[in-house]
DNA sequence: TGTTGTGAAATTGTTCACAGCC
DNA sequence: GGCTGTGAACAATTTCACAACA
């Protein structure tokens, strides 16, 4: 017999994942502008994608549009913000105290929606004890104890690719579930551990690559 | 076998494209290491993929691998560049001089392979005139006149979300040919312009989502 | 033997197109 | 008339598996 299960706790495809990221951005950018019904038309138009998309994507989550008039965008919102788990608080610590780790320090959507960096680290004796962002510069030595005793749930890892690996690993003895890399090589984990790689200079590389292939 | 005939300009997969800047940067590792020969399972041990995915990923720049041998590093490395355009040098200005914006000018991998800053923007009076990384940073008044006189390639959007839009208009109308951007919301440019995002934010709620769908 | 290069198969993701409902 | 929800068609990407070859 064939029968149609449920989608699993993780069923949602990753591209859906991250496209669902920009419509919670989009409805709450439509909220402020006084808009409490929101077409897949108008929210592809916000969130730069095609309408067909925006329904498919929100299809994995349920229906709960209502035909001939669009969702409800509080509603819409809110079961985006749930559908990615943002319900409960995640604690971060990044490691890396550089022009980028401060960076995300204070970034908007890392600190705020769910998340709270909980520490930062670094070896640079001058970069200990400042405050970035409301958190103290802690050294390195103290990452594994840290993690471990205050159960730290990401570990975000914005050091020089040399110290990648070792830091990662440091990070996982902590006891982090997840690992988000911005270090400029790949470190590998264990299977049970989480693990994002983002790869800023791609972006550029790639971007000339269609340049030059559009001929200058 | 009969030489194929050379794929044309852009034929290559953009996932391709992504992965082929991590195996240029994996042959780097190589060859400092000492190694002159490298097997696609080695790569992929490097790159952190399958040996498979390397071998169709490099099939797309011809072949030049030599069986029950493996690749010339040296040789495969710089097929690799030319395949991604670095031939040819890009020069690129920030707009945006806070945090993430100074990551950038700092960042090795945007600063070398091909890729200059020449500028730096803002529209705070206390970091204009400001020096990051060798670059001085202008006023956001100057943009438009400076990306025209100096034809600018590439401009990197840092900027707070508000601000994205106006800033990537004067950016086109400057001749930029580009635009990477990092503001954390959707901007719109002219069909003939590429345009990547980049969405920092995302990664955060992506890793979260699998953390509590993996039963935290 | 060891490793590449590549069609074919499998999988994943996107778009179409329209029935169904408001 | 307008808009959602979705199966089916289509497109892109990954993986398999093995012939070709040093």
């Amino acid at each position: 017999m064939v029968r149609k299960h449920l989608p699993k706790p993780s069923s949602i495809p990753e591209p859906t994942l991250v496209r669902l990221t920009i419509y919670a951005r989009s409805l709450r950018d439509a909220l402020g502008d006084g808009q409490t019904v929101i077409s897949s038309d108008d929210l592809a138009m916000r969130a730069g994608v095609n309408a067909a998309k925006v329904r498919k994507d929100l299809s994995h989550m349920g229906s709960f549009g209502r035909r001939g008039v669009g969702y409800d965008a509080a509603l819409l919102l809110e079961t985006i913000v749930q559908a990615m788990g943002q319900t409960k608080e995640r604690s971060y610590v990044i490691v890396g105290a550089g022009k980028l780790g401060s960076a995300l320090l204070g970034y908007n959507g890392f600190h705020g929606k769910g998340f709270m960096a909980v520490g930062a680290f670094d070896t640079d004796p001058s970069k200990i004890g400042r405050s970035i962002g409301g958190i103290t510069v802690m050294p390195v030595d103290e990452l594994e104890r840290f993690v471990m005793a205050e159960g730290v749930d990401i570990g975000i890892v914005t050091v020089p690719a040399p110290a990648a690996q070792k830091i990662t690993d440091t990070l996982v003895r902590g006891g982090v579930k997840a690992i988000l890399n911005f270090a400029p090589t790949v470190v590998v984990v264990p299977g049970c551990i989480l693990c994002r790689h983002v790869e800023l200079s791609s972006e550029l590389e790639v971007l000339a690559h269609y340049l030059n292939s559009q001929g200058d």
